[in-house]
RNA sequence: GACCCUAUCGUCCAGUGGUCUAGGACACUCCCCUUUCACGGGAGUAACACGGGUUCGAAUCCCGUUAGGGUCGCCA
């Protein structure tokens, strides 16, 4: 038997097989664990929310805990950037950071004293040794191993002829520095075995690292966790997303005004699938159906046009209010006086449907709060280059000036009585009069938006215009 | 270099031996709707990496090749 000498681990044998599954009793817990390097990158948002969707699945809890190895290491607002990320996704955690938790610290940079005692530990076993130059080593094992992973299915890998790039057999991993100072590796697994983890889900640059910890694991005489790596997000074109790629960051779908449960969505998307057509779909229904095993093993490539498009959808089905609600910050970024919050929803009202990113809000409002719009050149040029077009809006001002009541309706059947009167089309005077009030070729409804803008406003405009294009050079 | 993972339209997913002349979505092209721009509706282009097996039958199972990714740190 080929397999014979392979270590079978962990010692749940169910017909003859290595199982993984910790006692059914046990409550789920699932942990996302991020150094605080500046920056949230989508890739651990995503892996967070895989595991927030597994806890919150099965009613287990997701915990948050920072892996800031040492206090040099701790840097209070690259910690803040990672909450304000996962707070702003809607991934609630159970403990960690600013929620606390009974198995606290969940700073690394806090439990020193933790790591110490399972060092001792595994110095009582002889599991380690101090080498020439002071740092404390694991005797790696070396043997081959399986394990049963969540996603990737059984992984069985043979170390015991693993070889650096230089040729030399692989070293001992290093457990701790010489000045005191903790590795990774020693301290992953240390914390996710005292804070109770029962499944690591985690990305797949970390699955030929899994042996190493499993052997650790033993080495300390704990029962490992079941494991789910998953796959990375790569860029678009397949290479590998850094920290510049755009859209690599959580925090600049914050900044650029992204709807965050699209953000969420479209992330849901990349690997899990609810297994039909649908692409839009309620949180909550994500958390009922996520099953682990259904990830997709194949690394996803990130398409930021879907996430966009996504996002428009979330924009599209926004209601008046949330959608005031959420194009204000932009408004106001812009310095618009927009007045009431009354007269600005009005005036959103006309374009909400135009919308596909908040940011686009202000270039599509501001002519509506100032009278000293703009005129867009492009344009100006198109109704000069037309005379006919000067004229048109001078018996449209006349027209607009005898209407009783100045409403959508009213205005329309008055411009398109001009229309047939002169025997052209709407459009006709529809342009020369958008450009009239607006100064601009494009924008919302024209009926409507001149019943927003009001008589007065509307025909003062009108007028104002006229007498720029009157005095203007032909 | 060693070890590990992966391989369906450009991209994300569906497909778990026959219902696949492979389905949906984004993007792209065209048409319709329309006052502009969008939305919406309709149509279209486009994929099972390659080679061997297994099988009556393979996108689906096995092996190999190729390609991509990952790990081999006193980074996390």
């Amino acid at each position: 038997m080929e397999d014979a000498d392979f270590q079978e681990f962990p010692l749940f044998m169910v017909h003859g097989f290595t199982q993984f599954d910790p006692p059914m009793s046990s409550e789920v817990r699932v942990r996302f664990a991020p150094s605080p390097t500046g920056m949230l990158h989508v890739g651990g948002a995503r892996t967070a929310l895989f595991n927030w969707l597994y806890a919150r699945h099965t009613g287990g809890k997701f915990i948050l805990r920072i892996e800031d190895t040492d206090r040099a290491r701790h840097v209070d607002a690259a910690v803040q950037v990672i909450l304000d990320g996962l707070r702003w996704l809607g991934l609630d955690w159970d403990e960690g950071p600013e929620v606390g938790g009974n198995h606290g610290p969940y700073f690394q940079s806090e439990r020193g004293s933790i790591y110490q005692r399972y060092l001792d530990r595994l110095c009582a076993t002889n599991a380690v040794y101090t080498d020439p130059d002071g740092a404390v080593r694991f005797r790696l094992p070396r043997k081959p191993l399986i394990f049963e992973d969540m996603v990737c299915g059984t992984i069985s890998v043979d170390r015991s002829k693993s070889i650096t790039p230089g040729g030399e057999p692989e070293p001992d991993m290093t457990v701790r520095r010489a000045d005191g100072s903790w590795i990774f590796h020693f301290v992953n697994v240390v914390d996710d075995a005292e804070m109770g983890i029962t499944h690591v889900i985690r990305g797949e640059d970390h699955l030929s690292n899994t042996p190493k910890h499993i052997e650790l694991y033993q080495a300390l005489g704990l029962t490992p966790p079941r494991f789910a790596h998953i796959p990375l997000i790569l860029n678009k074109d397949g290479s590998k997303m850094s920290k510049r790629d755009t859209g690599a960051s959580v925090g600049s779908y914050m900044d650029l005004g992204y709807v965050p449960a699209a953000v969420r969505n479209y992330l849901c998307l990349l690997g899990w699938s609810p297994k039909d057509d649908r692409e839009k779909l309620e949180i909550a229904e994500v958390v009922t159906r996520f099953d682990p095993g259904h990830i997709n093993r194949k690394a996803a490539h990130f398409d930021l046009e879907k996430c966009n498009w996504l996002n428009a959808q979330y924009i599209a089905a926004m209601d008046l209010s949330a959608f005031t609600a959420a194009s204000v910050p932009w408004i106001e970024k812009a310095g618009i006086a927009y007045g009431s919050l009354e007269s600005l929803t009005l005036v959103l009202g006309l374009i909400k449907e135009k919308i596909k990113q908040l940011p686009e809000v202000p270039a599509w409002v501001d002519y509506f709060f100032t009278e000293s719009f703009p005129y867009d050149p492009e344009a100006r040029a198109k109704i000069l280059s037309k005379p006919e077009s000067v004229h048109r809006l001078q018996q449209l001002a006349e027209a607009w000036k005898q209407i009783a009541t100045w409403d959508a309706a009213g205005l329309e059947s008055a411009l398109k009585q001009l229309a047939a009167e002169s025997g052209c089309k709407p459009a006709e005077y529809i342009l020369p009069a958008r450009f009239g009030v607006s100064g601009r070729s494009s924008g919302p409804s024209l009926y409507h938006m001149l019943e927003v803008l009001g008589r007065e406003r509307a025909l003062a405009r009108v007028e104002r215009t006229l007498a720029d294009l009157q005095t203007a050079p032909h």
